[in-house]
DNA sequence: GCCAACGTTGGC
DNA sequence: GCCAACGTTGGC
């Protein structure tokens, strides 16, 4: 079992989106390290923090899980789509996802600006690691038990 | 809206 | 393979 912190923006897909879904394809994933978590890392059952990112107050907002096996990200075959990618080949498709599943929301959102005031507890969280811009992330058991202890 | 940090692209 | 230019992320 492992433990993850995946980044979205609410005003694109919030966790009140995520809820009503059910369950999600985390499409429009378009960076590498990102992808080869999900491609490579993740197992049905592993526990995700859905993050809120680019917004006011940024912070953990809920809970997810792992919901099914990597795919290909339908959404670089579709030319309409902004995710679009004319370069991936269908026979070998560059993007790949996993379902989430919804499994609650938090008491409260845990925002970033309390996250770092933990920084000593939680050294080497990758969501609060100088320059970090990772929207997929691996986060230690310690650091999500702490994390949750926060809510 | 700004901009630092980072990732990607493409000319050479 | 280098690296400048450009694009994106995301906090502030």
């Amino acid at each position: 079992m492992h433990y993850w912190l995946m980044k979205t923006e609410p005003e694109a897909f919030s966790i009140d989106d995520l809820e009503r879904a059910g369950t999600e394809p985390w499409d429009g994933i378009r960076n590498y390290q990102a992808r080869n978590f999900m491609r490579d890392d993740m197992a049905l059952g592993d526990q995700v923090m859905i993050y809120h990112s680019n917004c006011k107050p940024p912070g953990i907002a809920g809970l997810g899980e792992v919901a099914s096996q990597p795919y290909p990200d339908p959404t670089q075959f579709d030319s309409d789509s902004k995710y679009f990618d004319a370069g991936s080949d269908p026979e070998e498709p560059r993007w790949q996802l996993v379902d989430i599943k919804f499994v609650r929301k938090l008491k409260r959102l845990i925002p970033l600006d309390e996250i770092k005031q933990h920084a000593d507890s939680l050294d080497g969280l990758v969501l609060i690691r100088k320059g970090s811009r990772l929207s997929i992330m691996p986060v230690d058991k310690p650091h999500w038990n702490y994390l949750l202890k926060l809510e």
